[in-house]
Parts: structure tokens; sequence; C-alpha cells
DNA sequence: AATTTTTGTTTCATTATATGAACAGTTGTT
DNA sequence: AACAACTGTTCATATAATGAAACAAAAATT
């Protein structure tokens, strides 16, 4: 391990639940001497990828990084279609949806497009996407290596409530039939009441990139909306590695809609047009506290 | 030198005018050894701030640096306020404004709102923002530190256009004028007919963090529209500064309009209500730029 | 107010790691 | 096929990283 992996490794401590860090905590985080962390630090702030606060004297992420994700989006400016390929799906499904993408072998909300009803589910660009009880996470696990899905699967899987798949067997059934039928579907894996639906789409060596997914109260995600969901999912996970510059791996399935969305706005799936009645808004027990704490 | 700071500042030579690099050119750009470039890109790349491209074998920036740019924001959220005071600034003037960052002692585009108009200023996020030559720089250097100032104009002054200001002695008299004054007025740095107002705001410890600045079509910005345009600037630069939690310096200027722009949207300026006739779009004479009278 | 505890930063002899010139392998071009 | 340009690798040497301990400065506690 070199000194340069030692010194970057310390940035994936950085994440939206704990943006900043004090100076011990990143050493015992680490397993890393402390003198060590602290000239590692001071490099990193130097090149502007972290400052620390004056008076505090946590480090946070700095400036630098805006400019680079800004650079890194000019040349791959996978923000604008991006945020259009989801406009698009919460136009059809009236769902709230997000896409995540991957880096460091984590996922992570990219982008998120509000629903436009009352009742949407909370979500927000930046957060960890655990792979085990996430539609996201399975979605991007059934079209993963071997190597990472079991390596994935060997971690320690959290149960965040009731519902959340913690059984290894059990997922590999389930990514086995999500690959086969192109999108995953998870209940109440991380919040219970909350049913998602995702697909992946691929870069240029036919590995997942990230996913898209759409997340909606348990009330309204009947199966057939799901279904209608999911195939509505792989068009666009087809157009999103298309602009991704990547290719579909070869078992990826084709579904009946042969026309991707945008040139096919009066769909077979008119989802969005689904009358909502008062009731179907609120009975959510508010019961599966999932902690935040580490 | 650490290997870490030699590692990190290759990052500074990716920008949005060359996102992406080869292994000889950044060996021969950073001066550095084309075995330990590589070493350190090789580092860069595991820690997923770069990737490679599988056949062109070119380094860009990875995903990881939008992972990163995210949390940044989610713990200190610019965008979310920046986008608003962008949006009130094109309302009242109906021009194009932006914000700019400092980071690594550059200066570089953060968010461009458009101007409704159809003669628009180009620019897009992520620029790098000469001092000399910018409204946005000048603004900057007016209240940048006396060493910093120094440090900018000994390197060498690139003349975009013929108006562009390469004298170190005259740009010091006009950054004297624009700390005074609280913003900075220029004409034709970089785009000749291009006529831009900026100013400042700060951080905790009353230093330029970044700024904020209109640009407009030279025929459409008259004497009096930049004088009315840097006060609205001045004032929405303090409501800048106080979301980034910054103070302002003491000489900054207190301007007629007391109160801040979201108060008053009925503001003393009605710019944005000027009716451009066909004729103003046009007639605008490449030539005979002099520097404004300070 | 005096104390203990925790935390950020610096030091320095030891040792592991970075270094870079030359080499090898690959790709594209004439 | 020969050439040119470039990416990636090797290895003896030198340099920079290392980490325990010391120090300073805050917090927290008594």
């Amino acid at each position: 391990m070199t000194t340069i992996d030692k010194a970057l490794s310390l940035l994936a401590c950085f994440t939206s639940d704990h943006p900043s860090h004090k100076l011990t905590d990143l050493a015992r985080a680490s397993g890393m001497n402390k003198a060590g962390v602290f000239r590692y630090l001071s490099g990193l702030v130097r090149a502007g990828v972290l400052e620390q606060d004056a008076e505090t004297r946590r480090y946070r992420l700095g400036s630098e990084v805006i400019r680079l994700a800004q650079v890194r989006d000019s040349s791959m400016p996978v923000r604008s279609w991006m945020r259009r390929l989801l406009s698009d799906i919460t136009d059809q499904t009236g769902e709230t949806c997000h896409a995540a993408l991957t880096s460091q072998g984590r996922l992570f909300t990219y982008m998120v497009n509000d629903s436009p009803k009352s009742l949407q589910v909370r979500i927000s660009p930046g957060m960890h996407l655990p792979y085990h009880a996430t539609a996201s996470g399975q979605a991007f696990l059934a079209f993963a290596s071997e190597d990472f899905v079991t390596s994935q699967l060997s971690e320690p899987l959290n149960a965040f409530t009731s519902g959340t798949v913690t059984d290894p067997a059990v997922l590999r059934d389930r990514l086995r039939h999500f690959r086969q039928q192109g999108f995953s579907l998870s209940e109440g894996g991380v919040d219970s009441d909350v049913i998602s639906v995702a697909t992946p789409f691929f870069d240029a060596g036919a590995m997942p990139a990230g996913t898209i997914a759409i997340q909606a109260p348990a009330a309204r995600m009947t199966d057939a909306i799901a279904q209608t969901s999911g195939a509505l999912l792989c068009a666009v996970a087809r157009q999103a590695t298309q602009h991704y510059g990547g290719v579909l791996p070869a078992d990826f399935p084709a579904h009946h809609s042969p026309d991707p969305v945008s040139t096919n706005p009066v769909s077979t799936h008119p989802v969005s047009t689904h009358p909502v009645s008062a009731e179907t808004l609120s009975p959510v027990p508010a019961a599966g506290h999932q902690q935040t704490r580490t």
C-alpha cells in the first residue's frame, strides 16, 4: 500500500452522514498512526481537497472537489441527460425516482427527482446505498461480477427493518430472478412501507455503472404497477447506457415496449394517470425505526 | 514537497478546457518523471478520483469526485442559496449572472444563471477565470491579501483582447478603486463587447471566498446601469457572505440601498424593465476599448 | 480555580518507500 | 515491415515516510 493510497483512503470516510471529521477519529477509524494521518490530511488540505475549520479543527471536503466535479461533468455530461430521463420517469409514473452511481465499490445516490404528490419518499443525493437492502443495490448486484457479489454478500448484512433480507442464499436467488427479468423489486428494505423498483445501466465493459430506481409508498405500488414500472426502467436504462457510452450485457432483457421513452410519450403504461384517493395517503404506521448512527 | 503533494498536484491539470490527459503530457506538464507520474495516476485511479479510458488510455476524473462534491454540498449547501441569489439578480437586471469560487489560488465559475434575452453571454460552469482579465478576478483581487495580489500580478498577464489591461500598475490603481466602491467593472477583458460587474463574498476570515458577477453585452450595459448593478451585487454579496458563514471586511461599502434584495423586490433600480430595441443589439463597434475611468 | 483528560501538532532516529534512467511491450502510422 | 510514439515495468539507490514519544493547547472534570 503506497503513501498515496493511505492518504486517499481517508476520503472514503467523508460521507453524507459524516461530512466532517476530527483527526483522532480518522486515525482510529483508519487504524493508522495519528501522526501519519495528520500528515495525510495536511497534504489533502494543501491540495484543496479538504479544508479545516479554523476553530473546530475539524476536516471537511474542500472547494477543489466542487471544481473537479464540475470538470468531470463538463466532459461527461451525465447530469443533463440523467435529469431528463428521471423527469420522464416521474412524468409517466408520478412517483419519486433517483439515479445512483458506483464509486469505489459503493453505490451512492446521484440525483433525485421528487414526485409531485404530497406523500413522498425522502431521499437525498450523496447517500450511501447498501447493496443488500435496496432495490438499486440488488439491481446492481444482479448484473455485477460474481466476485463482487460474493465479496458484498460476505460483508455483514444489516437489517434495517424487519423486512430486510439478510440471508445470502435468499438474496442470491432473488438476484438470479432480477437479472432474468431485468429489474429488481424491494419491499421495505430500508424503510418499511416503501416499495422500490430499480435497474442498472452499464459502462463500456457491460458492467453496471449505476442504477435508476423508482420509489413509492407501498400503498401506491401494486404488483401490476411494479411490473410496468420495471419495464419502463429497463427502457430508460437502455437509453442511459447509450448516453453513458456503455454496452448492455447480452442477457439484458428486451421488454415488450420496443420504443424508447422519449419517442413514445404515450406509452403502454398510463401509470401517472392513476387517481390517488385520500385514504391511500396516510395509513402508514410509523414503526420500524432505522438507526442513523454508526 | 511530499509524495502526496506531487500526486495531488496532478489534479490541477484537469480543467474544463483539458478534462482528460495522456500520461506523457502530464509528465511533461508537471515536469516530473514519467514513471513517478504513472505511479501517482495509478494511485488516484485506485482511489476513484481518476479513471482511465480503457481504450484510449487517457486519464479523466472519476466518479468519486462526484460523490465527494455531493457530500460537500450536503454539509455546506452553497448550491441552494446561491441559486436563489443568482435567480434574484437575473430577475432584477434581466442579465446573465454567475458565481465563481476560489480553489487552490484559482478562480473558477461555479454556477451560471442565463439571461432570458436572446443575446446572451456564453459562459459555463467550471471555467477558469484569469484574475487580471475578468471582473470577477479583479473584484477578488481588490479584497485579497497584498501578497496574493503581488503573486498574481507578477504572473504573465495575457491579453485576450485589445482591451485587456496587462499593466500591473494600471491594474493596481483599478483594484484600489474597486475596493473602495465595492465592486469591479471590466469591459472586454476576455470577450470584446462584454461588460461585466462583479463583487466578492467572504469567508470566516474576511477573505474573499468567491465572487458574484453580472455580464452583459456592451450595448446593454450603460454606465448608469453598471453602477446600479454594482450596488445590487454588493447587497447580494452581503447575503452570500452571511449564508457562507463569513464576515465582511471592515471597509466593505454599505450602499445606499439599505434593504437586502429579498426584502425589497421592488428596488430602486428598475433595470429589468428596460425595453431593448432591435437596434441596440448589434451596432457595437469592435474596437476602441479604453479602460473605464476610475 | 486547579486538575485531569483529550486532542492537535511537532520531533527525530530508523526504515521502508519513492525515485528515475533504462528497458519492454503495445498501438498506430508511414 | 519498419518506424514512431506512447504506456507501463524494473531495480539499485537515495530520499521521504514512519511512529513512538514529547509537547502544547483545549476541554472536561473535580
